[in-house]
DNA sequence: TTGTATTTTCAGTATTTAATGAAAACATAA
DNA sequence: TTATGTTTTCATTAAATACTGAAAATACAA
């Protein structure tokens, strides 16, 4: 295994070093307070902050993990699809670049929570008004009044999201926002 | 303590009572997969489909939870400002009530998530681009550059919350939407 | 083939997060 | 005041989640 090699640190490298590192965890703990992995988060952060792609091992020496929990982050963010998967022709070992662009970031982001998330959410609340829709009792009338109003809200958020996401473009919602208030 | 009175079970009834669990249940999920913690989605989804307000013991018995557990939930939920605390006189327990309105919730949710976690987020990459700021190798510039498009999607974004959020009624979205594709 | 580099898996362990339940604190009525 | 109902706290325990590291599987070159 080859180590990773390094220009020798100066004043400006070290101040570098500390706002990638402050970045880097920083990103993990804002990552979990939404339901995200710290770890993947994190990798994340460095690999939008590396210019280049990186191996495992150099993932794995950064951030001083693992290389099972290496792997299986850099899986599940490729999985994602905010991470992809680069193969060097001549090089055996496979390098993993993230999506930098903030605005292609952000749609799939979006379209996989919509996937993930919002869908199975719209399906759940679907299911329960089935089952309660019919029923006469003051108590079935509240509860499939409530649900349908949760599901109609989910399925215009759903809606919403799916054209902001349509465009794959950052123009439109600056503009579109021109119009609120 | 009072025992809950609960009329005879009929079909209907057991019926209900399959869906609302189902709701209850699911919602919990769904919760914990936005970082949620369960019992308190849990507990804000029981709130939503119960007509009149509940005690904590009511909740305890309803979920199955103890007391300090569904105590300590019930306050994060007051703390949010999704549910409310009411007091009936000539009563010493106090009552819990959830707020109904799906847009209103809605508003609440954005405005604590931009309180509690983008503000944060967006103090964080400032933070980051102030340490790399002025700083001359290019990965230094690079570092400064991904840096402050994340930070400028992110102020976008918050601006584009607030004013969705602002009006605090629901029909200007559907509206703006018009504009969109 | 066989050897070597690399990836993948997963049982075991550690860490983090959430829940319990009983005691303490508090509030009100008698 | 004391008695009683109610809320709050918090040390302990339980559950969920994440991580490690080594072994197995895979891929490829010689």
């Amino acid at each position: 295994m080859k180590k990773i090699s390094r220009p020798t640190p100066t004043a400006e490298g070290l101040q570098l070093d500390v706002a990638r590192d402050e970045f880097v965890t920083q990103w993990g703990s804002i990552g979990s307070a939404w339901g995200i992995n710290r770890t993947m988060a994190q990798i994340h952060a460095l690999l939008i902050i590396t210019s280049g792609p990186l191996t495992t091992d150099e993932v794995m020496e950064e951030l001083k993990i693992s290389r099972g929990n290496a792997h299986t982050n850099l899986r599940e963010l490729v999985g994602w699809g905010l991470v992809r998967s680069v193969i060097r022709k001549g090089e055996r070992k496979e390098y993993f670049e993230a999506e930098k662009d903030v605005w292609k970031m952000f749609c799939i982001i979006v379209r996989e929570r919509k996937r993930r998330e919002i869908r199975p959410a719209i399906n759940v609340l679907k299911d329960c008004i089935d089952r309660a829709d019919g029923l006469k009792s003051p108590d079935a009338v509240a509860f499939t009044k409530q649900t349908k109003a949760l599901c109609e809200f989910m399925e215009m958020a759903d809606g919403v999201l799916s054209k902001v996401v349509r465009s794959e473009q950052s123009s439109i919602v600056p503009w579109a926002l021109k119009f609120l208030k």
